[in-house]
DNA sequence: CTGAAAGCGCTAACAT
DNA sequence: ATGTTAGCGCTTTCAG
C-alpha cells in the first residue's frame, strides 16, 4: 500500500523527484537519488504500474497468442521469449486461442483491446482479415511467429525450403519410393505450414521427375497421429514407401514406433525423416530439421522491443525474418535396400 | 482511445452514470441503460481496466508461476486454468519460474510485488518460507497445485496413496521383483512428489514383507530419461524386475520403449505402471494413473475465485483438496511368467 | 435514480 | 536540480 508519496516525505522531496530518482529519467543530484533510494528501500515500496500506465500509456506487459500450449514446439517458443521479456522487465499475459469460436472473437474484442499490452506476438495463427485489422487497430507493435501476416513482422523458417531439403535428402540417398506425411489440410487456416510442406516435398519430387499421386498421408501433429498413419501406410508389405518425409517430429516418431511394432528395420528398411529438432529425435536416432523454437521466440521479443523503442521506424510492413534449418543426426536415414 | 467521458457525453448522461450503466454497480433506470451501452458500441468503447484498478484496487489479472511449461502435465494444468480464468474476464500472466537464481529471486521482489494480480497460483513449485511470506505479504489469495505450501489452499492428488495404488496393483499380480523408477532427489526441493511417490511404494512393498534396498533408481520426468534408465535397469537378463512402477507416464513409456528394443515383451515379460494419464498412454498399451491436471488447474481457479468474492471468509489455512487418482488401462500389465 | 466532485498513484510539463 | 500543478480514465462517496 506504500505510495510514492511515502517514499517523498520519508526523503523530504517532492513527489516528482522521489518519482525521478527511482525511474532514471530526469535529472536528480546523486546525493537527493541515494536519499530517495534508501527511503523506497527502507519501506518496501514497489511502484504501481498501473498507476504508471495510466499516465505513460506503456504498460510493460505483452500479449501473447497461441493455438496450443502443450506441443512442444509452442511451449519451446513460450519459453523463449518469456527468457526474452522478463530480462526486460515485461510481463508475459497468454492467450490460448481457439478455432473460430465466440471465445476467440472475445479474446480479440475484449481481452486484447483493453489497451493492457504494449504489443502483441501472435504464434503460429492464421489471423482472419478481421482479426488483423482488430489488432492493427490498437496501433500497437504486432509481431508474428510461423504464420505470416498481413503488414507484419514475421519470424519465421522457410517451410517450403526446409521440406524440400528433407525430400531431398532422401532423395540424395537413392530413394524414389517416398511418401509425406503432413498435416490435415482442413486445418490449414491455422497452418500455412501444412501446406508450405507439402509444397516444398511436391517441387522436390517433381524436380527429380518423380509423380507425387497418393504420396500424402494426412497426420495429426502428434506421436499417436504419427503412430496410426505410420501403421496405415506400412501395413501392407507390397505398397509400402522405403523413405517417408514427416511434417514434425511428433508425427515422424510415431511412424518409427510403428515400424518397429510391425518388425519394419529403421533404416535399413524404411527411411524417416522429420522437422523440429525435438528432443525425442536422438532417443529415436531420428534425422530432423532444426527449427530453434527458443530462437525464434527470443527473435520475436528483440524485433518488439525494437519497434517499442524506436516508434519513428517505419512499421514493419510484412517484413520478415527466417531462420535456415539445420540438418541432424541422420541414424534413421540410409540408402534404400537393393532389390534382391 | 474513447474515454468513458466520450460515451457520457453522447448518451447525454454524467460519467458517474455511464459507469454505473456499464458496470451493473448501481441504480441506473433501464432506459438510460440502453442508452449509454448504444453509446458505448456506436463508438467502440472499451473500458481501460488500468484506471479501473487503480480505483477499485482490482486488476482481473492472475499471476501463474510454473516451473515448466514444455512438461505434459504443466501444460495441461495451465489449460485448465486458462479457460477457467477467461470464462470469469482474468487475465493470466505466467510466470516460468527457475530454481533459485537472482532471476527467481527478481520474479518474487518486483514481478509479483507489484500488485498488478488479484491473486496468485503456484503450480508444481516448492516455495521457500521466505517466498511464501513474501506471497502472503501481497494480502491476496494464493492457491497451490501440487506441492504443499504452508498455510495456503492446495489441490492435489495423494501422491503416496497414488504411488501405494500402483504398487499394489503390480503386488496384487503377482509381482515380488519391483523396481521403483522415480525423479532425481536432489530436484526434491521443487517437488515433494518425488519422495512422496517413493514413500507410497516403499510402504506398499514393506506391508507385503518385501525389501526394497536397491529398487530405487532415479530418472529425469522425460521420455529419453526414461529410455536411459530402462536400458540400464533391464539391460542385465540375470537381475532383470519382473515389474516397475514409474513416477510419471513420460518415464514408463521409455522404459516401455527400452524393453522392446531389448526384446523384451511387455506385459508377458515385464509389466510397467505409471501415473499421469498421459495420451501417449493408450499407443503404448501402458498401465496408468489418471491425475486430471486439466481438472486440478479448474480447481485451483474455482477456489481463487471463491476467496476473491467473499474475502471475510477466513484465509483457507493450509486447506487441501485432493482429487483421487483413477487407474486406467491395463495391458501393460499381467501376472509375472511362471518361472520354467 | 442521477450528477458533481474527489481521488486512486503516478509522471510530465512548467516553473523556479 | 527540484518543486508545483495538472491530469491519465475510471469509480465512488455524497448530494440532490
Amino acid at each position: 500500500m506504500r505510495a510514492i508519496a511515502d517514499v517523498a516525505r520519508l526523503a523530504g522531496v517532492a513527489k516528482a523527484t522521489a518519482s525521478r530518482a527511482l525511474s532514471g529519467r530526469g535529472y536528480v543530484s546523486e546525493e537527493t537519488r541515494q536519499k530517495v533510494v534508501d527511503a523506497a528501500r527502507s519501506i518496501g515500496y514497489v511502484a504501481s504500474p498501473n498507476a504508471a500506465s495510466l499516465v505513460t500509456g506503456r504498460t510493460k506487459s505483452v500479449g501473447v497468442i497461441i493455438p496450443f500450449i502443450n506441443r512442444w514446439f509452442f511451449a519451446e517458443v513460450l519459453e523463449g521469449m518469456e527468457v526474452a521479456l522478463l530480462e526486460q522487465g515485461y510481463d508475459m499475459t497468454l492467450y490460448n486461442l481457439p478455432a473460430a469460436s465466440p471465445e476467440r472473437d472475445r479474446i480479440f474484442e475484449y481481452f486484447l483491446a483493453r489497451k493492457r499490452f504494449d504489443a502483441v506476438i501472435s504464434v503460429g495463427v492464421a489471423l482472419s482479415e478481421t482479426e488483423v485489422d482488430q489488432l492493427h487497430r490498437l496501433g500497437r507493435p504486432l509481431v508474428g511467429i510461423g504464420g505470416p501476416i498481413r503488414g507484419v513482422h514475421t519470424i519465421a523458417i522457410d517451410d517450403v525450403e526446409a521440406a524440400r531439403l528433407a525430400t531431398e535428402h532422401l532423395l540424395s540417398l537413392g530413394h524414389t519410393d517416398i511418401v509425406h506425411v503432413g498435416g490435415v489440410l482442413v486445418d490449414e487456416m491455422d497452418f500455412a505450414v501444412h501446406s508450405n510442406r507439402l509444397r516444398g516435398f511436391t517441387s522436390a519430387m517433381m524436380s527429380a521427375g518423380l509423380a507425387t499421386d497418393g504420396c500424402f498421408y494426412a497426420s495429426e501433429f502428434t506421436l499417436p497421429g504419427g503412430h496410426a498413419v505410420g501403421m496405415e501406410v506400412l501395413g501392407d508389405p507390397r505398397r509400402r514407401p522405403t523413405g517417408i518425409f514427416a511434417a514434425c517430429d511428433e508425427i515422424a516418431v510415431g511412424i518409427i514406433v510403428a515400424a518397429r511394432e510391425l518388425g519394419i528395420s529403421v533404416p535399413a528398411d524404411l527411411s524417416v525423416i522429420g522437422i523440429d529438432g525435438h528432443p525425442y529425435a536422438e532417443m529415436f536416432r531420428l534425422t530432423t530439421l532444426e527449427q530453434h523454437p527458443r530462437e525464434q521466440g527470443r527473435l520475436a521479443v528483440v524485433s518488439l522491443l525494437a519497434e517499442l523503442d524506436n516508434p519513428t521506424e517505419h512499421r514493419a510492413d510484412g517484413e520478415l525474418t527466417e531462420l535456415p534449418p539445420r540438418l541432424v543426426m541422420r541414424a534413421s536415414t540410409s540408402g534404400p535396400r537393393p532389390k534382391a
